[in-house]
DNA sequence: CTAGTTGCAAAGAGTTTGCATGGCG
DNA sequence: CGCCATGCAAACTCTTTGCAACTAG
């Protein structure tokens, strides 16, 4: 939560939100925004400061050498788990049915307590494994 | 595999056998390696072809920046998922049979290919949950 | 001998930081 | 007005690359 709302930090929360189901870099961010608009030191700041404040979580992306974030203010994502496609970058959103059956199955065999929020399961999905 | 036997790739092979079980980065390894018996290009340059080779597995590795390589000539680590426990830190290894049953739900409900060795699950332990 | 490999130094790329200016509340 | 945020440019860090010298096979 920012303490002052400035233009440049809604511009990029407005990119945020329209790329909330991927996961993007700090580098494609700058790359992609207005620079007459928002510099990138700022977008820099700024991201650092919302992944302070929990609203991005980062995450890797398998093929890039680079560390990525995906805005999680929704909190469609916050219960749920979330499989990321290594090959396409793609997050993808599990059905709470399937979610529970795999937390309950690590609840009774390990007594380990899944954080679904948190969690991100990398792998292939199912496009690209044609 | 590497055309020539260099006194430079055995330092190195020799470095990442002996952290085999550990995800380093490269930053780490060039600030390990004695410079003078090994320069950073050198390094460099042997792990994007040990990588290539497949010699070399890249992974995440949560809280860093970092992207790191893991020695996968042995395998015992590249085909287990692992839990982290948010409380107390623990990294508690997954055995194979409930591991299955997950990437098997996931596979067959999503079509979702989980990549066990890049995959941590976080949450909170059977101890920490007292 | 030949082709792959190395070290060095320079170039690149991404990110961080210091500082003066600007703007939100 | 006070403080936080911004833009710019410089500094930094990590990584890649060009090139000449070296060396394993």
């Amino acid at each position: 939560m920012p303490k002052y709302k400035t233009r440049q930090r809604e511009i990029l929360l407005e990119y945020l939100k329209q790329h909330a189901d991927e996961q993007i870099s700090v580098k494609q961010i700058v790359q992609s925004v207005d620079t007459q608009e928002i510099s990138a030191s700022a977008v820099y700041r700024n991201i650092a400061m919302l992944e302070r404040e929990g609203v991005l979580k980062r995450c890797v992306r398998g093929n890039t050498k680079e560390i990525c974030y995906r805005y999680t203010a929704t909190d469609s994502c916050r219960n749920s788990l979330h499989l990321s496609c290594r090959v396409c970058g793609k997050s993808i959103h599990m059905p709470s049915t399937v979610a529970e059956k795999l937390t309950g199955i690590t609840l009774e065999k390990m007594g380990f307590e899944v954080d679904k929020g948190n969690t991100v399961i990398y792998g292939i999905c199912k496009e690209c494994r044609k």
